[in-house]
RNA sequence: CGCGGGGUGGAGCAGCUGGCAGCUCGUCGGGCUCAUAACCCGAAGGUCGUAGGUUCAAAUCCUGCCCCCGCAA
């Protein structure tokens, strides 16, 4: 099929990348424009677009892609369809109808389930302990259509979103292959969504990422593999800031007051929680690079006497 | 020129109103022994990111460069 890809993030490069390797054809692509990023403010290509380049494969970046413009410029590729990778806007209706066979989209979650913008970083911060990716048929909705494939995945006790996202992109670019494949061949088998069973997965907000020492030791510690490695978990210490990037549990509680030291172990730090311990093992300071919490505790005492 | 922190023995830090480089941990040797995270003694180990400048003297002051990181987007 002849097709146009849009995506931005790393995510969506491996499924461009599959796509390439197929028969299907990419006649085009749409990503996000240049944005500035990062310290000093730099302006960054998203990943799809440097794949897009080392390919030089055709690529328009417009800031809303509903508009005329691109929609004129997309309507000129011809495509038979259109694929959606974490694209990051909302198609309108136009797009929607644009090519004879839509728009797929590929979803980091098991559809109906995380809906939106951060499955994945939701699902290990619910402590889930298993999530996919769906591909569907876009509509109007946001990740409402119908689902034509789904992959499952066992999610790791202690894995984090940058582990469980690096596995479903990779399983997201098959299952999005394959999908192709199945829409191409006329046999890909469209079921609705059952609304009831629906649950969203809403941008992280920076509220999300202060951890509340109240809280049980199970629920910080998905929260923090939740957010590792990015944006990452944090407390507060001495009037900075310090992520937490890896930590254990246990439930044995203490009498410790909640966020204090309970104990300091050869390679762990354990705190008290609401409920049980939280054990730091890898924490990064405001301005400093990660570091082991054990150095980190005794990089404090040091300085402190 | 978005705001900001930092590069000092293997790790984490102090020293930076200029004058012989210090602390905690680790390592090695020894002691004590069943050690709350913090037992005792001793030892090894550093071109103080890099290039240049100021000075009798610089980790400490000035300038260029490299590297790491936080925030905001």
């Amino acid at each position: 099929m002849r097709l146009v890809f849009l995506g931005s993030p790393d995510f969506a490069v491996p499924s461009l990348q599959k796509i390439l390797t197929s028969h299907h054809e990419v006649i085009g692509v749409v990503t996000q424009p240049d944005r500035p990023k990062g310290r000093g403010n730099k302006l960054a290509f998203t990943p799809v677009k440097e794949l897009a380049l080392a390919y030089s494969l055709p690529l328009i970046q417009p800031r809303r892609v509903n508009n005329e413009e691109s929609l004129a410029q997309i309507t000129a590729w011809q495509p038979d369809i259109l694929v959606v990778v974490a694209f990051g806007q909302l198609l309108k209706a136009p797009l929607l109808e644009l090519a004879p066979l839509g728009a797929v989209n590929l979803h980091a979650s098991l559809l109906p389930a995380y809906r939106g913008a951060a499955p994945i970083h939701w699902a290990i911060i619910n402590g889930e302990r298993e999530t996919g990716v769906t591909t569907m048929r876009l509509d109007l909705g946001m990740d409402t259509g119908d689902m034509i494939l789904k992959a499952r995945l066992a999610i790791g006790e202690n894995e984090d979103t940058g582990s469980l996202y690096d596995r479903l992109k990779v399983d997201g670019a098959g299952l999005l292959l394959e999908t192709l494949d199945l829409i191409e061949a006329g046999r890909a088998a469209y079921e609705p969504q059952d609304g009831a069973l629906a649950s969203y997965a809403p941008l992280l907000k920076a509220e999300d990422e202060l951890i509340d020492w109240r809280k049980p030791a199970f629920a910080l510690h998905n929260q923090i593999r939740g957010l590792s490695p990015t944006p990452g978990a944090y407390t507060q210490f001495e009037g900075k800031r310090l992520k937490i990037r890896q930590s254990v549990y246990r439930a044995e509680s203490s009498s410790a007051p909640p966020g204090t030291i309970i104990e300091i172990e050869e390679n762990i730090v354990w705190l008290a929680a609401g409920e049980g311990r939280l054990g730091l093992i890898e924490v990064q300071p405001e301005g400093k690079t990660k570091m082991p919490a054990v150095a980190f505790a005794r990089g404090k005492r040091a300085s402190n006497k």
